[in-house]
DNA sequence: CGTAGGTTTGAATTGGGTCAATACAGGTGG
DNA sequence: CCACCTGTATTGACCCAATTCAAACCTACG
């Protein structure tokens, strides 16, 4: 009853696996899904190559382990070039409520932005690989390239409009909307990073997701199974492939509300 | 059965009043909230002759008047120099959710710079006036002057972390807490700007309250009738009265979380 | 003074929570 | 290789907090 999320994860202290300073070729990131991070496409060479030379380290995350914990200084901003994380609030006395998940390509660490220190724990839910930049080259750069800085501005904007999706969701909706929404919102996402939009896997458990969505988990796996009898999605496991998503939309427009489809725009490819 | 906050707003169309130019010694800003906003402290005389020049005009709003609405582009954020506003989501088929409420000193607009048009409407709950800066030159600013930049990154940041704490609170909160916290972070809010921590008026109907934290306006109305019977507070009508801050707090430490707090130490003052 | 919107309060209903039992998958060690 | 064990998932039965429906009461304002 102690431990909501459960899993052992790893020695807390020990966040970082190993850190690996770049050399000059290899921030080019190679393979790496940093380049595929929407960056401004009017950038002349020069600056592209500013932006190259952010990534200042790779950064492996086994399972469980911490990129940061709530209370650390923000140091740097980090793009998933693979891999699966979560982001927590609380868990002091075992307590914690999921906020986000993030996949592949896609920035974390913004929640210190605010007052220079993590607020959230983020977590890796299987074994990842991040890219990361110090926020104050970031910034710098910024000053530099006013582009740069506009594209910065964007993505912390689109993170508000995504928190105020969230909100919406968790004010209004019932227990099967968001779920269906949970779905369409992950689809989408692997979608944009070149995945299957119908069939993909959940690494996280439904304790997570139940604590995401505001709901218990026993709550999201009935939800889920009356999604499958309804032949809307298929449900195994962690596997899942999504049979009708004008179906899933649907349900969602009714109650959820006319821009609930602006929850699933909003940065599905952040 | 339509309209959830109902309330005749205004002509939509007619959303500002009047847009008045600010003479020279008028932007200053004289009696204006906007002064208190937490510039950085650090500036040379010449770099606050900047900031306050970003005010480019005053602008009164009627009580049920726009600011603006959701799908206009972004020109200008505003700082409330007197009186209240609330900021929703939805409202096209008569469905909205309110997202936020800002008082006297606080910034509105933010929501736009995502994507660069507003996702949510501003109206205020009481006539109001704003003080308005272009968000372009406001950026330019930034470029300017590193600690103004650094400055607005603290501001979206902050704005990003009240968001977490407000999914914190629809996620895991019941309808006393939700109610408690609520009032403890205006009160906090009220204080920020010299006003009374432990009296004060609650400018918005108790269905716009649920719709902000997710519960019916009955619900709303019960909760604050049993914290009254509780003598935490006293209620009547729209004014309120804390009159045990330590036992609300309390309320909400046990069930809500041990960062609960944290909601309310985030932008008190934003 | 009358009306409309807002608030309070009561009674009935229900969606999701809680408790509990069972099933299942993956890893460990004998 | 199999038995075991632990964490996870599913499903059922019951319960409760919040919603819904309804009525009465305020209070602000034309």
């Amino acid at each position: 009853m102690a431990h909501a999320t459960g899993k052992k994860q790893g020695d807390p202290m020990r966040a970082v696996d190993t850190i690996r300073p770049l050399s000059p070729i290899q921030s080019e990131c190679p393979n790496c899904a940093f380049l595929e991070w929407g960056w401004p496409a009017n950038l002349t060479a020069g600056e592209s190559r500013n932006v190259y030379d952010l990534v200042t380290h790779q950064q492996p995350i086994a399972q469980g382990n911490f990129l940061y914990q709530a209370g650390l200084p923000l140091a740097s901003l980090h793009v998933i070039s693979s891999g699966f994380l979560k982001t927590s609030l609380g868990d002091q006395e075992g307590r914690n409520q999921v906020t986000g998940f993030c996949m592949t390509g896609e920035l974390v660490g913004m929640d210190a932005i605010g007052i220079g220190k993590h607020i959230s724990d983020t977590v890796a839910l299987e074994a990842s690989r991040v890219c990361g930049m110090r926020y104050a080259d970031l910034t710098d750069l910024g000053r530099r390239i006013p582009a740069m800085q506009h594209h910065f501005h964007r993505v912390l904007g689109a993170e508000l409009a995504r928190d105020q999706g969230i909100m919406l969701l968790l004010g209004v909706m019932n227990a099967q909307e968001r779920v269906a929404m949970f779905l369409l919102n992950l689809s989408a996402r692997f979608a944009a990073h070149g995945y299957s939009a119908s069939r993909f896997r959940l690494p996280m458990t439904r304790a997570e997701i139940g604590s995401y969505l505001g709901l218990k988990l026993e709550t999201v796996s009935r939800a889920l199974s009356h999604l499958h009898d309804q032949k809307m999605i298929l449900i195994n496991g962690k596997d899942v492939e999504l049979k009708s998503v004008p179906d899933l939309r649907r349900m969602i427009g009714q109650h959820g509300s006319p821009n609930a489809h602006s929850l699933l725009a909003v940065t599905p490819a952040l």
